[in-house]
RNA sequence: CGGGGCGUAGCGCAGCCCGGUAGCGCACCUGCUUCGGGAGUAGGGGGUCGCUGGUUCAAAUCCAGUCGCCCCGACCA
């Protein structure tokens, strides 16, 4: 192995620079804006606040949203698709919700050039609509559970966008159902939250904190909301996910009826939940480093990459075997990428392929050749490891693994290590205005108290989190006891 | 939407103050030599200076407006 080192010309000892991506530590956001960039996630596009999803970045998503899929499926759900135009009248019945959306919808009001007798909103979200179509699809009890899901894109006009955390359009899945009892909508309501944390803890790498959303913060029409809140690279939280228990407000509004066994004509109890293109810069955000991405395996485009090392035999020797390794593993079911680019050195595409995050690059040169063998290096620490042809795909497997469950590890114990108890009003405000993170204290439940804190602080209610009781004393900013414990952090 | 900053080649920037032939680095194209941690060399291509209007013999440069992007807030997935 030593003698392998000295041959392959070992681990750089250089610092880990990268020239065309402004370092994490130095600024937090230009460094995102040149991953989405140099990697080819996305990029902007003429239209404000609307950016396009490039075909890497696409890939990322789809490998992502199949995987959700999969067990909204798995627990019942069917996929459905509703318009994206929602008729003035119907948007408005719920009154808390046009309430809440009203200032970011975007409005049709012409078609051609001829005005339309009622303007109609570009879908900010699919409740109105798809509640109206339940009404006439609900009757008896024997209809519910209704359980459907759709994937669709959504515009809201934010005032300030953000690559995937906050664009003007975006993708997302949202789930619409429809339950007979109180109960059983609020069982749906978790159901949803726990698939929401297991795909995100298990495919995204990407721990979070669950649960329920204080009043002010909650869904616009909502009897109240679960939130999954994570932790970015820079101590500010992202919620990446939200289910939402609608009680009968909708059912009422839209009128979702049904006969009882007992006879009885009830109103539904509805619930919505909902993740979004925003979970990609999530995964940025929360696993990047100074060399770029960082990907998960389960949702990589490309798991392994292989690169060719150019000599004297190459067409001859190197690139035939390096073919028939890409061949090996995808016959073993893993994403592969050949990089045979001539026009590019080994260091060059080895930095190339760390930028995109690929999660294990397997080199193949004149020497493995001979030695029947390829050389495996693993994204997060780059340790290099000799591996004869035949074990590749076993030693493959193990380090996307390995590989899956550190990048796991690694930001959950960075969240750990930067949520902090705090009881006295002075250390959060020192806290919020230094190093962030989360606070877990006491609060009242009061929601202006809530508000002066945002206003003195900048920090709000991530969520009160599930399971947990409220610390002993009072509130962390006024005398009243403590009624929750509350995740507080300046959000995304 | 309020405060601040920035728009010049694909990216990063200089030139602007003091108006007069649009430049640099990287990237890109071609040849040759290279290739185990961002190769060397010799050639080469690419920009009506965000947009609109004004001042002027003449505008990247001065003036006005407008659009976009970034940061800090308000709002939000």
């Amino acid at each position: 192995m030593a003698e392998n080192e000295d041959l392959y010309a070992a681990q750089s000892s250089e610092p880990d620079t990268v020239t065309e991506i402004t370092p994490k530590s130095e600024d937090f956001s230009r460094w995102y804006i040149d991953i989405v960039r140099r990697a080819e996630l996305g990029d902007y596009t003429p239209v404000r606040g609307c950016m396009v999803i490039r075909p890497y970045g696409y890939a990322l998503w789809e490998n992502s949203r199949d995987r959700l899929d999969a067990r909204l499926k798995a627990t019942g759900h069917q996929n459905a698709y509703f318009p994206m135009f929602i008729p003035e009248s119907l948007l408005k019945k719920e009154a808390e919700h046009v309430e809440g959306f009203a200032p970011e919808v975007a409005w049709v009001t012409h078609g051609g050039d001829e005005p339309l007798e009622e303007r109609l909103a570009v879908r900010p979200t699919s409740e109105a609509i798809i509640c109206s179509l339940y009404s006439k699809w609900v009757k008896s009890w024997r209809d519910l559970p209704l359980l459907i899901n759709q994937w669709a894109n959504i515009v809201r006009w934010e005032k300030v966008t953000k690559f995937f955390l906050r664009t003007l359009e975006f993708l997302w899945q949202e789930g619409h159902t429809v339950h007979a009892t109180e109960q059983e909508a609020e069982e749906e309501t978790l159901r949803i939250l726990e698939i929401y944390r297991d795909f995100m803890e298990s495919d995204l790498a990407i721990p979070v904190i669950t649960g329920l959303k204080s009043e002010s913060e909650k869904f616009a029409g909502a009897l109240r909301t679960y939130t999954l809140e994570a932790m970015m690279g820079d101590g500010r939280a992202l919620q990446a996910g939200t289910s939402h228990n609608l009680g009968q407000n909708f059912a009422k509004a839209f009128n979702i009826r049904f006969e009882d066994q007992d006879q009885q004509l009830k109103y539904a109890w509805t619930t919505s939940w909902g993740v979004t293109t925003r979970l990609m810069g999530a995964l940025i955000m929360a696993h990047g480093d100074d060399k770029g991405l960082m990907l998960p395996p389960k949702v990589a485009p490309y798991q392994v990459v292989i690169v060719p090392i150019p000599g004297k035999h190459f067409t001859e020797s190197v690139l035939p075997a390096a073919r028939s390794l890409q061949d090996m593993l995808t016959a073993e079911g893993f994403r592969v990428h050949l990089d045979a680019r001539e026009e590019y050195t080994p260091g060059w595409k080895y930095n190339e392929w760390e930028l995109r995050g690929v999660p294990v690059r397997a080199e193949i040169g004149p020497r493995d050749v001979g030695k029947g063998q390829a050389v495996l290096v693993r994204r997060d620490n780059r340790e290099k490891a000799f591996v004869p042809l035949d074990q590749i795909p076993d030693e493959v497997r193990a380090l996307l693994d390995s590989l899956q469950q550190s990048m796991y590890d690694r930001a959950k114990q960075f969240m750990g290590d930067q949520t902090r108890q705090v009881s006295d009003y002075e250390t959060f405000g020192e806290i919020m205005s230094g190093p962030r993170g989360f606070i877990e204290a006491g609060w009242c439940g009061d929601s202006d108290c809530e508000n002066t804190i945002q206003e003195e602080t900048r920090a709000t209610i991530r969520c009160l989190p599930s399971g947990r009781e409220a610390p002993a004393g009072s509130c962390v900013r006024c005398d009243n006891p403590a009624k929750h414990l509350a995740i507080f952090a300046k959000a995304y």
